[in-house]
DNA sequence: AATAGGTCTGTAAGCGCTTTCACATCATGT
DNA sequence: ACATGATGTGAAAGCGCTTACAGACCTATT
């Protein structure tokens, strides 16, 4: 006897012999459009159950249908912010049943535009682009030839596609006002990576608060940082080595924070009680250092969902308006911030 | 005229007409496989060049070639645990410019199965999964379809197919042992979940470790954890308020490490010199947090990379041996740890 | 000189699906 | 009674690619 090997494939004709139908009835009942009699569903389906057929979604891509995949380009999976938002991307994208093919660039520039072409060429129906580096030539060629994509937390560099942010301007300036009236006015201020466009406008709301509130920006307060903690760590130092230090310093993103906080200590300070530290993002860990950080919360799932939502509209409607959006953050206070103690 | 909307895709016929040959000898050149004279070659490599020609996966997938995607399944995307191993996979994908099909199953069984439908049905031609939360039916029917697949860091579960992990056991003794060493009797222990593999290696390995130096294991200090932070902090308070509590605690992954740190410090007490910690994993948080973690490091990279290159292997030559790994574990030593202070 | 085999190429047959298209059938309005 | 349109169905044409397959042309080897 011959001996079983690989259980044969089950196709859309295996399907339709089963139920005595055609295979273009199968493939109206199971993709839900176009006209089927009552009775003809019921066969089919009951074939379908019986059988246990899978449609072959290359198959399905191929022959002019959506691929019901979407392309996701991401710099790194190391941070909680990416997981964050790739959790609202998931849940959005199960309830179309779509599926989520993952790029990671490695902050590599020329991945993403390999990436960018792969992608294009049948594979994914649109793309999600978290933070792209520096929104390129391709993306102008997605807009001409029409390819349904969504740039998430770009901040500002690109303007010519659709885009889902935060308000960075904003929740930069709430915590720096935060910081203001609880008596600060030495406030440090640690940047993200100024190639970057939440960066630059974190750095902008930071400014304009201490303007409205007649305080004197002192550059010496501010520095570059890259949005990672030992960075963070490292310019907090510096501040607090200065003649003339802050009483609180906000970093640009939590990872950058969470190094300040270390600095703060390792200088023998405690965090709080003698430097306040305000944080950005609201990530996980956020709630778990001790003490616990205040921080400008992003709504990061939110934004994930979005921007999903966004694109799946943009694809079954490809004359849908493109929007640009910015959600509201929200600054959560919790005990790294004190009054600054009189000298 | 006619309104440009869409450029027209480019196929292989395009590339074709353009090099004056036929689609397959454009095909035998893209892919690599077959005769082919220097002088098509040369022509065909120039149109591909002029046209710009980006092979459609789907259409290659479906004509019974490889998709040259591979499918990986994860439980969440949170810890930078599972970052370190997805950068692994990533790289060694690259080199092979595989694709990645990621899915994520935020510990929902049922999704896991419905993935392991959609992937094997034409989209992926292999799939990697990481800590499968029970490895269930569903890997039985990839056995028997010849459907190739690498667990990575299943811990011992499922011994049917092939798989990368660590020595969890090995690890954890080592762990245990440096704490003994160290002149630590009495240990806390706070387990991950028990119906992971890893879990029940570590506890094994800390017992081990412990019978071995003739000191009595006291069930008391061992706790049930979840491998996350709150349940690190809920179990080290519950360790700290014994009558006789530990002088020492190793959690079973960095993460319960983080909240036992927490938990010590919450106490009043000062991590290292009052009470040891040691973790597992060796994130890279491990060595940024203060004071720095003494810790179990276990090559997440290296495991990413050889479950793929396994995969890889397996897809290519589908009668290479099934392999089980186990990559060596490694005691990094930092500053969380000291002697107990005699009484 | 005859045969064997390697090299090279194009034709054509699908892969499994969706989607016209043409053709029935049926309820409705006049 | 008839046109009208909505409803339901299957045949067949691809989607863009890979891969036998067959034929043509070359060496080598007997």
């Amino acid at each position: 006897m011959a001996t079983v090997r690989t259980e044969k494939r089950i196709t859309i004709d295996d399907v339709a012999r089963e139920a005595e139908v055609s295979a273009a009835s199968v493939s109206r009942v199971v993709s839900g459009k176009g006209y089927v009699s009552e009775e003809t569903r019921k066969r089919v389906t009951a074939a379908l159950v019986r059988t246990g057929y899978v449609v072959n979604r290359q198959a399905r891509g191929l022959a002019g249908g959506r691929s019901q995949v979407i392309g996701l380009v991401v710099p790194d999976l190391d941070t909680s912010y990416i997981g964050a938002i790739v959790r609202g991307i998931d849940e959005e994208l199960s309830l179309d049943s779509y599926d989520l093919m993952l790029y990671t660039t490695h902050h590599r520039k020329h991945r993403e535009s390999a990436f960018a072409s792969t992608l294009t060429s049948g594979l994914a129906d649109g793309l999600l682009l978290v933070l792209p580096s520096d929104p390129a030539a391709y993306l102008d060629s997605f807009v001409r030839r029409g390819f349904p994509f969504v740039l998430i937390d770009q901040g500002g560099f690109y303007d010519r596609g659709p885009s889902v942010g935060a308000t960075n301007f904003q929740g930069a300036y709430d915590g720096t006002s935060y910081l203001l009236d609880l008596g600060h006015t030495r406030i440090g201020f640690v940047t993200g990576t100024l190639n970057m466009g939440c960066a630059v406008e974190r750095r902008r709301g930071y400014r304009k608060a201490l303007e409205d509130h007649s305080v004197a920006i002192d550059d010496a307060l501010i520095r570059i940082g890259d949005f990672h903690q030992p960075l963070g760590y490292e310019r907090a130092a510096e501040l607090l080595a200065l003649d003339d230090p802050p009483t609180a310093i906000f970093a640009s993103n939590d990872d950058s924070a969470f190094g300040v906080m270390d600095a703060v200590r390792d200088r023998g300070l405690r965090v709080g009680d003698d430097i306040s530290v305000v944080g950005f993002d609201d990530v996980m860990t956020a709630s778990m250092v001790h003490p616990r950080l205040t921080t400008v919360r992003q709504p990061l799932h939110e934004m994930g969902r979005r921007a999903t939502r966004m694109l799946l509209n943009m694809i079954e409607s490809p004359e849908s308006p493109r929007e640009r959006i910015d959600l509201a953050t929200e600054l959560v206070i919790r005990e790294s911030c004190r009054r600054p103690t009189g000298p």
